[in-house]
DNA sequence: CGGTATTGCGCAATCC
DNA sequence: GGGATTGCGCAATACC
């Protein structure tokens, strides 16, 4: 994979380099540094220890933490990408699946049209027999038993 | 008002009790004020011009800057539930389609089939009225049973 | 246990 | 001016 994308800096929206000294808190989120799983949604009881998780408050300084935003950044653009890629799959096959369905109510008009026809031969000739009753009776034909839809 | 908005959106796995208490205007996020770099992270130049949209440096702990976000904020979320309720309704619209794919197709066979018998029928009796030209002779007719159900 | 993949969210730029 | 969209990064999870 490459990796380069951007890296530190540089692009970020505004691509500051932010560097985050110190304060970064960035504060945008609140800082669930223990972050019990609260009760609400999952409530998944936290397991047994919990606040051990990462006593550190985590260096947002860290090289080690720059690393890992780097990676997941790249990992949810790739994500993303794909996401947006399957969405568009999905609209696409909407539109085949449309025409075939065009297709196929075409075929089904032109069957239905022949198959009247024939039937309308058919009804001709019945009445053709029973004008001239022929008493010959060869064999008679028992209908085809299928009335119209 | 304002308060921090809090998202729980009953989903958040997390659900946690988000804590956001003060504010937290930090800087996180760099501030445009100053060489934005477009968007797109990189790629793009920034496009010329544009430079000192505001004078003002906006504040971003005044209040009209902190309800703007809010607003801005219940947009996005609105929208995002927007676009994803559209695409499951496009996904569920390829199940439709293909349901009726698979009635129409379903069609189509039991036309082909009747179709089919009556032509059959139809050859039959041509083939009796070849044969019974003149009822002198005595035809026999050989049932080439073609049903097959 | 460690890393990637997903997901919800807020910010800011843009669109309309 | 103001809601609607969209790209993006962050953090918590889900998934392997």
């Amino acid at each position: 994979m490459s990796k380069v994308s951007q890296q530190n800096g540089a692009a970020g929206v505004n691509g500051i380099s932010v560097i985050h000294t110190q304060a970064h808190a960035s504060g945008l989120q609140q800082v669930p540094q223990l972050a019990p799983a609260g009760p609400g949604g999952g409530g998944k009881a936290v397991p047994p220890s919990k606040q051990s998780k990462k006593s550190s408050p985590m260096d947002r300084s860290s090289d080690e933490y720059r690393q890992r935003r780097e990676r997941n950044n790249m990992a949810v653009k790739k994500s993303r990408l794909k996401s947006k890629q399957k969405a568009q799959d999905t609209l696409q096959r909407v539109n085949q699946l449309k025409e075939e369905n065009e297709r196929l109510e075409a075929k089904i008009k032109l069957l239905t049209k022949e198959l009247s026809v024939l039937k309308d031969l058919f009804l001709e000739h019945a009445h053709n027999l029973a004008d001239n009753v022929q008493p010959s009776s060869t064999e008679n034909s028992t209908s085809p038993a299928k009335a119209g839809q």
